[in-house]
RNA sequence: GCGUUUGUAGCUCAGGGGAUAGAGCAACGGUUUCCGGUACCGUGUUGUCGGGGGUUCGAUUCCCUCCAGACGCGCCA
């Protein structure tokens, strides 16, 4: 379906033409001034230029050529040259219908649908999720539902953390505690035990011990370091070692993942880019792009246009071993092997954004992706504590995603059965969905790219631009709808009247916006847009709802058409909250 | 030091070349013939849109500069 602002720029192009002036300068926008007018057009101020007349003369010209249009309730000329416009009532309606009969509920799915990897999530194997991983788990996951529901292939690619430092440190600490284990026996010649010498638990502990010994111990370090290049060079012991970190650790991140209703495609690491680093680094070096810098193998990928010089990119260490950049460039080269995608996006930390710049230049210089491929950093914002400092746990130490996800819900479930009598089984599993509203609402109602505080307190709030209050307004929408059916009603049979009173095409109009705001915000990877627009859409329904007594109403003919709009509206909430990763109960 | 980025109400955040800069929270007051009151309505010189210049008929929005914070600057990821 066409959006309804194009459908009124149309006819008040129309007018402009009829009247002699230019087209172009018919753009019509949502009015600024509610109190005054639903829509408005400033074109006749940006047309002074040309036609060197008054704005308002203009603009008077154009509305004499509206005023017997069908569309409109109103149409006037005011000073300085604003149009202000009313929508018909029954035109508004007639929308609303042909929205309810839209499966789509009136968004147009993507002309030519696009094959899109998002990469995101990227955890590291070993070590527990945090709040850090939060955001891209989030976003990211938010991002490639809009997608999908623009009609677009998109292919989720949790890119797992498995190759790097952290590795060699695991393995060197696992050395130093079970130094008789076989895999660290050079002549063993396998096959190493099918079981893992250590859980998820004690992986956990591992890393962070590891790590802080790295740090004060240099021959520790020497020796993690070492370690990472040997397994880098697949020393079958290391190999065995980190299949089974894998493997535990795979079980673990998908468990956690799927309570945040996230859900990824692919589970491809950074090992699997392995493969692709000789002929890349061959190809780099073919092209005249790689050249020799102080023992390791660099990338000039400045450019003369920068402010300031981009620091070289860092392909080989002067070991030998590969680095970030040069998974990076790998697996874009896998990715377009395998996938040959349109476009990959980067869920990432805004503070990784040089890197990326410098993976993205070389990745062109060196042709590893088409030339309209698209390379997209999305950087994200630190999630802050009411402090404004990086979210901490009460004593200062790294939270946990689990023990995040579990203070929330445990809020959740304290409010849930304080206020309803609802059965304990229900509630756990009500505060559960509830909660994940609170915490998803809250990271994504904010601009990505900007740092934000979580506040547990505001966040899981029924009041306010939170996700329980929408849900709330969900919930109350579904049960009028459930005693309507309860008493008889068809909810399909309804055919939507012209508004009885403003509130009524308050609503309406917000619901005609639906699909311009879900295609803005795709188009600029803004999950905020659809949160504040859910928001509008809760706050005018609840308005209507407070004017309006729906089951009562004896005209039957009234009722239905409430009815089939207040299932609109449901639906487009659904849509909505769909996109942006969680669902509402049934009863809350 | 250089660079990137942010600065809007007491707090948390939207918005964006145009008509009176908006929401929520917090505070105070109101609404009950109630389909879920976890709702709705109202009140405030809520404000030098960080300061100063410039472009424009018009700047909070675009450009420059200064101030403040965050972040990034070759062998971690």
């Amino acid at each position: 379906m066409k959006k309804l602002l194009d459908l009124i720029t149309e006819e008040v192009a129309k007018a402009f033409e009829a009247a002699g002036y230019n087209t172009s300068y018919a753009r019509v926008s949502i009015s600024n001034r509610p109190d005054l007018c639903e829509y408005q057009c400033n074109g006749a101020m940006a047309a002074k230029k040309e036609y060197k007349k008054a704005p308002i003369m203009i603009a008077q010209d154009i509305v004499a050529q509206m005023t017997d249009s069908s569309m409109f309730e109103e149409v006037a000329a005011v000073n300085p040259g604003f149009i202000n416009i009313k929508l018909s009532g029954a035109y508004a309606a007639q929308y609303m219908t042909e929205m309810e009969a839209d499966e789509n509920l009136s968004v147009e799915k993507a002309a030519e649908p696009k094959t899109i990897m998002i990469d995101y999530g990227g955890p590291n194997v070993a070590k527990p999720l945090h709040v850090g991983h939060l955001r891209s788990a989030i976003i990211g996951e938010s991002i490639k539902r809009m997608g999908r529901f623009m009609g677009h292939k998109v292919i989720g690619d949790v890119h797992l953390g498995d190759w790097g430092l952290q590795m060699g440190l695991i393995i060197t600490e696992l050395q130093e505690r079970q130094p008789s284990l076989p895999y660290f026996d050079e002549a063993f010649s396998g096959p190493y035990p099918e079981e893992a010498p250590f859980t998820i638990g004690e992986l956990e502990e591992i890393y962070p011990a590891a790590s802080g010994k790295s740090k004060v111990d240099e021959a520790y370090k020497e020796k993690a370091l070492e370690a990472t290049h040997q397994l880098q060079l697949g020393r079958p012991g290391y190999m065995a070692l980190w299949k089974h970190i894998m493997t535990v650790s795979v079980a673990d991140l998908k468990r956690n993942y799927q309570k945040l209703n996230v859900d990824f495609d692919l589970w491809k690491a950074e090992s699997d880019a392995q493969p692709y680093i000789p002929e890349l680094v061959q190809l780099m070096k073919d092209k005249g792009l790689a050249h020799e810098d102080q023992g390791a193998l660099i990338v000039d990928v400045k450019q003369e246009s920068d402010a300031k010089e981009v620091p070289p990119l860092l392909l080989l260490k002067s070991d030998g071993s590969s680095l970030y950049a040069t998974t990076d460039l790998a697996t874009i080269v896998e990715r377009m092997k395998l996938f040959n995608p349109d476009e990959i996006i980067y869920v990432v930390d805004k503070r990784q954004e040089m890197h990326f710049v410098q993976v993205f230049r070389a990745a062109r210089m060196a042709g590893l992706v088409k030339e309209e491929t698209g390379l997209r950093f999305l950087g994200f914002g630190t999630m802050n504590g009411k402090d404004g400092k990086p979210f901490k746990t009460r004593d200062g130490g790294v939270m946990r995603l689990e023990n995040l996800i579990k203070d929330i819900n445990d809020e959740m479930f304290k409010k849930i059965v304080e206020n309803r009598s609802v059965r304990d089984t229900e509630a756990t599993k009500t505060a559960e969905m509830v909660g994940l509203s609170a915490i998803k609402y809250g990271d994504l109602s904010n601009q990505a790219s900007k740092d934000y505080v979580f506040d547990v307190d505001r966040f899981t709030s029924f009041e306010g631009n939170t996700g329980p209050y929408i849900l709330y307004t969900m919930v109350r929408i579904k049960s009028i709808l459930a005693r309507y059916t309860e008493g008889g009603g068809v909810l399909e049979n309804g055919k939507i009247l012209a508004p009885a009173n403003g509130v009524e095409k308050d609503l309406m109009l917000k619901c005609a916006r639906f699909n311009a705001v879900m295609e803005n915000a795709f188009d600029e990877k803004a999950p905020h847009k659809i949160c504040s627009y859910i928001y509008e859409l809760s706050n005018d329904f609840n308005r209507f709802y407070h004017e309006t007594k729906i089951l009562s109403e004896e005209n039957e003919v009234q009722k239905a058409s409430w009815i089939a709009l207040l299932d609109l509206v449901r639906r487009v909430l659904e849509a909505c909250i769909d996109v942006l990763g969680f669902e509402a109960p049934e009863r809350m």
